[in-house]
DNA sequence: CGGCTGATGATCT
DNA sequence: GATCATCAGCCGG
């Protein structure tokens, strides 16, 4: 009923800056992608926050606990958790193997799966499907299942090379957080309609 | 549009 | 027992 869209190329670990910030950045535009037993679901990356090492709003910060091992993995790795007892988190691990950072999936612009999304959020309207980290873990399915896994490998949730450029990339600080929170460590397409977060925050640069 | 608030549970101290 | 990297719904301007 669609044009499909071209194959999708996988990214592969040594694409991924080790920088947390420039993963941050990296990501934008990039495409995440989930195939599911009854199709797939995929949406173009819109929105990232950097949590790098040593950063006291991260959750890796207190150092390795049982919750936040993920960050501890190399780059490329998924971190899901559960915040406010209802919402599902996505991050990326960033650094190396042994070092706590991260960069937390934002906001997506959706791509394939839109109806399934749709069901899966309780809504029919476009925008509200992925815009806002807890709105695209529903969106995409992923939980606290998909927590370690490694977004460079698996057959099911992976990262793809962008569909399409990027348009210019905006910088601001970071929302929800009560440390560090002067830092412009919030990553996103400027312009997009699917990016998440107050219009004076998104007119930075 | 901006601001407030309650819901809700895994994890950590 | 406290703490949340949030969201939806509701309110007032």
């Amino acid at each position: 009923m669609h044009t499909p869209l071209p194959r999708i190329r996988r990214l592969t670990r040594r694409e991924l800056p080790a920088d947390t910030a420039a993963l941050a950045r990296f990501l934008i535009g990039a495409t995440l992608v989930h195939d599911l037993p009854d199709g797939r679901l995929s949406g173009r990356i819109v929105e990232t926050e950097a949590y790098p090492p040593g950063d006291a709003s991260g959750h890796a910060f207190p150092g390795l606990t049982r919750r936040n091992r993920s960050l501890f993995l190399t780059r490329g790795h998924a971190y899901v958790y559960l915040g406010y007892g209802l919402h599902y988190l996505l991050n990326v691990a960033s650094e190396y193997n042994g070092i706590g950072a991260g960069v937390l999936l934002r906001a997506l612009e959706p791509l394939e799966g839109i109806a399934a999304m749709g069901q899966r959020r309780g809504t029919l309207r476009l925008r509200d499907l992925a815009r806002g980290p807890g709105r695209l873990a529903q969106a995409m399915g992923v939980d606290l299942s998909d927590d370690g896994i490694d977004l460079t490998r698996d057959r099911s949730l992976w990262l793809g090379a962008p569909v399409r450029t990027a348009g210019p990339i905006g910088c601001s600080v970071r929302i929800g957080i009560t440390k560090e929170v002067d830092r412009p460590l919030r990553f996103f397409e400027r312009e997009n309609p699917f990016v998440s977060g107050s219009r004076h925050l998104n007119g930075q640069r």
